[in-house]
DNA sequence: CAGGAACACTGATCTGCCTCAGTTACCGGC
DNA sequence: GCCGGTAACTGAGGCAGATCAGTGTTCCTG
């Protein structure tokens, strides 16, 4: 029998071979699917006993409040990814998660992952696998912030989330849709809404991206990759390392 | 039998219940003991085929470089912790790792990590857990780089140190043994190390903390967590989630 | 014991980005 | 067809933190 993978079954089969058996047990988890309007939190800040939600359509972000009210976003999650792991390893949630679109996600109890885990071992090599690739992400966010300027972020920025939506077919070099707003931009790339404007401007009239009408357009990537510093090699691999 | 727990497994069964076979699995990891001297990188960005590494005694650091030459540091990492998940689990290294002082390690070859979680596949789970919190802590500073002054960041980067710390019997609420330059500090704190001596006068004269001669001394840890912002909750948790 | 390498520390100047305070454009609702 | 909300966009002014160019101290080494 043939399963039709999920992107997030498809994710995880790259690194990890998986037997007949083990996608059937990640297909289970795809059971409670849920829908969520975009804007109202599916997770809290220091909400216990959180399900974590395999995202299947639409995107959402997770990030962190401060006592102050700033914000700081972590990270975007698109179709295909896995959120919410931390909420239930930790057994309580230390971020906020967000629907930036409406989003259509299987919502996965902590105990049925617990339980799928105990069943199918080589599952949570797999999503070590997947954690380890998203900390990787975290870690080039970290750099963005902590030694590149407001230009260099901005398309580093871009070219990742290309990047990312090109592995899951929702984009090509040339571009993709991109639903984020100004703000958005701004809470992730630790700048204000006002100078994100101004840098996407700057990046426009250099020729080099457009991003308007909720298009990312990339006009010259090798200037951009050149700019941004960027290296794919953190999102990318070679095949599955289990076999 | 009654075996000497290492601190990394006393870290892990803190998370996942480990049983004695657990146990002898995860000491066998230990067997290959190295000594690194301070300055030289243990692991460098790009490299193939890297081991990993499970950290005795001594600091080090993980950080990244840029094409510009400046360099942003990710994490320090301290005794009882895992070093390299990611350069194994992705077969190349995306940062380095740079012995701050003389180092003592546990080698752990790509093979046998992968023997280990392939036969014992609960460990897997509790590396999971340990990844995660690592990944918490990155986000942690991620927070701080991109939403937090310079000074809320330097006094909340070494409350966290401290509370890593005391984790491990290597320090108190009143203050530890820090052998990190304000080079290194400036580093990974997203500060140039001029700014980072000011930053450091300034919460000395303000009674709260003092960084001299290697050591942390905490004078006011009431008023450096209302500074901070600090939550030691991404760094705790309440016992073993699996038993 | 001179010479050099680290590291801590300081003052002066410059700048990238923030904040404030707007204007303009679009879209959906009544 | 106006009104309220949301997002894009702009100019002026201010400041946190960078950069530059040092000084002083300790410690190591030849």
């Amino acid at each position: 029998m043939t399963v039709l993978q999920s992107p997030f079954a498809r994710k995880l089969g790259a690194f990890v071979a998986l037997s007949d058996e083990e996608m059937s047990a990640l297909d289970k988890l795809h059971s409670r699917r849920k829908v969520f309007p975009a804007g109202r939190d599916m997770v809290l800040q220091g909400q216990i006993k959180q399900s974590a939600y395999i995202l299947a359509s639409g995107w959402v972000c997770s990030y962190k409040l401060l006592s102050d009210g700033s914000r700081q976003i972590v990270d975007f999650q698109i179709p295909g990814d896995f959120l919410g792991l931390r909420s239930v390893l930790f057994r309580t949630s230390d971020h906020n998660i967000e629907p930036v679109t409406r989003v259509e996600a299987s919502e996965v109890l902590a105990k049925d992952l617990l339980d799928t885990f105990d069943k199918t071992p080589r599952l949570v090599t797999a999503v070590l696998w997947a954690a380890s690739r998203d900390e990787a992400m975290v870690v080039e966010h970290l750099v963005d912030i902590g030694r590149r300027d407001a230009k260099e972020r901005t398309a580093h920025f871009l070219l990742e989330l290309g990047a990312r939506l090109k592995l899951v077919g929702l984009g090509s070099t040339l571009g993709y849709a991109c639903p984020l707003s100004q703000y958005l931009l701004a809470d992730a790339l630790g700048l204000s809404a006002v100078h994100v404007n101004r840098v996407l401007r700057e990046l426009r009239e250099a020729g080099l991206v457009t991003f308007q009408h909720g298009q990312v357009e990339i006009h010259d990537l090798d200037a951009l990759v050149r700019l941004a510093d960027f290296d794919k090699a953190y999102l990318d691999h070679d095949g599955p390392l289990l076999t």
